[in-house]
RNA sequence: UGGGGCGUAGCCAAGCGGUAAGGCAUCGGGUUUUGAUCCCGUGUAUCGCAGGUUCGAAUCCUGCCGCCCCAGCCA
């Protein structure tokens, strides 16, 4: 028997709705607008959705709340689709649209003129805004509340008909103008838009409002429990009231739980799209985008993003979630599948001098250091190799344990080398290293049990591919970016730096989409858009944790 | 000064009247031809504050404080 893992409050609910009888099976939806692309913060709620149906056996909807044209397009449902794919669900034949009811939404809209609990206003929008009182004060009614079952009827036939411009009419519920709850004070049900829609053309020119066509859609498809953000809590009451008034043959039930914000990261539509349009990124799926098509083009794997949210957890409290959780989950996944390549991303010449001139040999790398069975490749080694230049310094700390000025390291599945000369340029930067290796010591050879405390990664000069590496960091400078009053304030400059570096030939047969681990580095993939045979393009999709980095760190702040 | 939510360690989060799980981060240590991984160990958490009920309260009651959301013919 296995630990029962702890239920999250939406959890336990259906988990207590299928124990009670109440219902037999969970049906779900997850319904993004396809105004916009989907970022981390959908990623909570598609997993939720997705995942407490799939938990109980039950059926999740992909449904499109296409409720408002204008904003909506077709490139963002295709986004959407691709999207929630990826991160491994399966809507299978319930793809749906809210305005694939908009006949059915038309008709409940008339039984509510008939009960005599919706009204058409002609009032314009700024006058019903008056109207509406504030949060202290109640709201006055309008003078065209009490008209009668058959002139609203009528009005909202020519609504329907095309007969009035946008504006001049709209549909209300006649609920309470003084309710202290907003939402409740009269709410818009139908508006008049003479503009097409992305997916039911121009057979309409009204559209249902929000609020009237989620909880009927929600009702239509059958849906148990229609979970979304917390925003939404102060209109479950007019959710209920629609279920109320109509009585559908199902009745579904909203659960609010809070949004995922992921720190240095902005998951406002508008914000994402102002970076887009600003060129300040390089599109929707640009690598350091909090969208999903970001992150799945920076190399981040979908298995990651699952664990991710599954690790923060589905509460009512807000949550802004530390990036390192982020990145530790992606380091988690990858680690055990990627398989190891050697990259030098700022190249150090070194010169072994008693290495015979023209020679190669062919060194055995394994592609992963616990799993044998992901096999080896070949690395080829000769007289001039690149190493990185931070594993060389000149005057180097104790603890620095790798190449010095007649320092011995490890060139990994390689040689033991000594560092006799340090050659530098005119301007005194170091620019290359003479060394001496130890023929006695190569890679998996009996007599290479000598020990020296470092081992560092190298590519041959001779053999090395070129390539151009991408280094990502946060987009911005502050934990929550979406409190700046002007997120161009808050920018963080050196979000992209763009290298050149040498690869180890086994790199120019990496797969599109496919992550290596790049010893003592990183992960790394190649880029799905601008990656090419000839012309390698490599993103940095995570570094690896680096505890050298850190006590240096702390040293340079102890200096001050 | 209206209504609706939320407050457990740096970040998440269990807990549902019987004396504070876990993850991430941190800090130690071990293994290591990746300073990675892995393995151990590491937290005086005034359970927002103050009262009350109770043999016993993070859990129940009262009051207060702080934060978030709501005045679209957006979702």
């Amino acid at each position: 028997m296995s630990e029962q893992e702890p239920r999250d409050f939406i959890r336990q609910i259906i988990h207590d709705d299928l124990e009670s009888g109440k219902h037999s099976e969970i049906v779900t939806r997850f319904p993004p607008e396809p105004n916009g692309y989907l970022h981390i913060g959908h990623v909570m709620s598609i997993c939720l959705n997705f995942g407490v149906a799939a938990e109980t056996g039950g059926r999740t909807f992909l449904r499109l709340d296409d409720t408002n044209p204008g904003k909506e397009s077709p490139e963002y449902v295709d986004a959407i689709k691709r999207d929630v794919h990826w991160l491994g669900f399966d809507w299978e034949d319930r793809l749906t649209h809210a305005s694939d009811y908009f006949g059915q939404l038309h008709d409940s809209a008339v039984r509510l003129i008939e009960l005599g609990v919706a009204y058409v206003d002609s009032l314009s929008a700024e006058e019903i805004r008056e109207h509406r009182g504030t949060l202290t004060e109640p709201g006055t009614n309008s003078p065209f509340r009490d008209r009668s079952v058959e002139e609203n009827l009528d009005l909202f036939r020519r609504m329907h008909a095309g007969e009035f411009g946008d504006g001049e009419h709209v549909l209300r519920a006649k609920i309470d103008m003084a309710s202290p709850n907003m939402n409740m004070r009269d709410p818009a049900v139908y508006r008049i838009r003479h503009i097409p829609h992305q997916n039911a053309g121009d057979e309409w020119c009204i559209y249902p409002m929000y609020d009237f066509a989620h909880g009927l859609s929600d009702a239509y498809e059958g849906i148990t429990h229609s979970l979304c953000t917390l925003e939404f809590e102060d209109h479950r009451p007019l959710y209920d009231w629609f279920l109320d008034q109509l009585q559908p043959e199902h009745r579904p039930r909203q659960i609010e739980f809070s949004r995922l914000n992921l720190a240095y990261a902005i998951t406002s539509k508008r914000k994402l799209s102002a970076l887009v349009e600003e060129g300040i990124v390089n599109g929707w799926d640009d690598p350091r985008m909090p969208t999903i098509a970001g992150m799945r083009r920076r190399g981040y794997p979908p298995a990651a993003m699952r664990e991710f949210v599954k690790r923060a957890g589905v509460t009512k409290k807000d949550k802004l979630i530390e990036m390192g959780a982020l990145e530790t989950c992606v380091r988690d996944t990858l680690g055990d599948v990627a398989e190891r390549r050697m990259a030098v991303l700022r190249p150090l010449k070194v010169v072994l001098t008693n290495y015979p001139e023209g020679q190669v040999e062919t060194m055995e790398a394994m592609n992963h250091p616990a799993n044998p069975e992901m096999g080896t490749r070949e690395m080829p080694f000769s007289r001039e190799l690149w190493i990185e230049q931070d594993d060389f310094m000149e005057e180097a700390p104790r603890k620095f344990f790798r190449l010095k000025p007649g320092g011995e390291v490890r060139l990994r599945f390689g040689y033991i080398i000594k560092c006799d000369e340090v050659i530098k340029n005119d301007a005194g930067e170091v620019v290359e290293l003479r060394c001496s290796y130890d023929p006695d010591t190569r890679s998996g050879t009996g007599s290479s049990d000598r020990k020296v405390k470092g081992t560092i990664h190298w590519v041959s000069c001779e053999h090395a591919i070129d390539a151009t590496v991408r280094l990502y960091d946060r987009l911005f400078t502050e934990a929550n970016p979406n409190a700046a009053s002007d997120f161009h304030s808050v920018l963080n400059p050196n979000s992209l730096e763009t290298i050149s570096a040498r690869l180890e030939p086994a790199l120019g047969e990496l797969a599109a989409g496919q992550a290596v681990q790049f010893e003592r580095l990183g992960y790394f993939c190649a880029d799905e858009k601008d990656d090419a045979d000839e012309a390698r393009v490599i993103n940095r999709i995570v570094t690896l944790r680096d505890s050298w980095a850190k006590l240096e760190k702390q040293a340079m702040q102890k200096q001050g």
